[in-house]
DNA sequence: CGGCATCCGAATCGATACTG
DNA sequence: CAGTATCGATTCGGATGCCG
């Protein structure tokens, strides 16, 4: 198969565009992709995924696993010790997200360095 | 300075999900990244964009625009034709998204063949 | 430890109608 | 053409408390 390149797909926009909108459904929320980012790192529990991402409550976590679970980005494990541990582990189209990830951390460094020479006090107001 | 690779942040996972994060709020929402999309191909007027984004509205289209020009992701022109034509583009910034738009696509194509095949009617209603 | 249930305000977003 | 205004439905997401 031809790759996916943006020159590939420019005859149709809207194909591309549903394409896209399609990925993002997978992680769109303010959640998931810090979670698979932390699970890049490997196997984590409920606890230390919490821990390691500033100001997510328990409620949003458990949702949003759930979710990714079901969209088959990670699967789940329970151990039946006492109290029961959990893991979570990213997929194999999870780890694939890498690419992703890698590429909007990149991009947000980039641009954060650019909007600090240029403009935008604007941001502020945003991380107040 | 250091590329911004995955194993370099490793001994910090809670800095690492702060530059997700803040990538992530620059093209949060169902529609900015579609929004980018269309305008990787180049300069589009307002109804261009629209007309290739399916279901979008004036009113969301209109937001995100003035959302994503407050961001430095793209620049507006206005030309004072009659009626008048407005001509969206992209930034500098706003080009090098392409890199994470290339790696959504690809893994989006790529996912999807995966959960055709092993799992997932429950797309179904989503689609729906 | 790893959650779930409930409540509730805030933010998002769609539909529709209108304007310079 | 390129938007804006208003309304209302839906969803998101934080706080809190409880459970096996």
């Amino acid at each position: 198969m031809a790759a996916a390149t943006l020159k590939n797909i420019q005859k149709c926009p809207t194909s591309y565009v549903l394409a896209i909108q399609d990925t993002l459904n997978a992680f769109q929320g303010k959640w998931k992709m810090p979670i698979i980012g932390t699970l890049l790192f490997g196997k984590k529990r409920f606890k230390e995924i919490e821990r390691e991402i500033p100001k997510i409550t328990p409620r949003m976590l458990s949702q949003e696993l759930k979710d990714l679970e079901m969209n088959g980005i990670i699967s789940r494990t329970v151990y039946a010790t006492s109290p029961v541990t959990v893991e979570y582990e990213l997929t194999k189209s999870g780890k694939q997200l890498s690419k992703v990830v890698e590429a909007m951390l990149e991009w947000g460094l980039q641009h954060r360095r650019a909007n600090m020479l240029e403009l935008l006090p604007i941001l502020q107001s945003k991380t107040a």
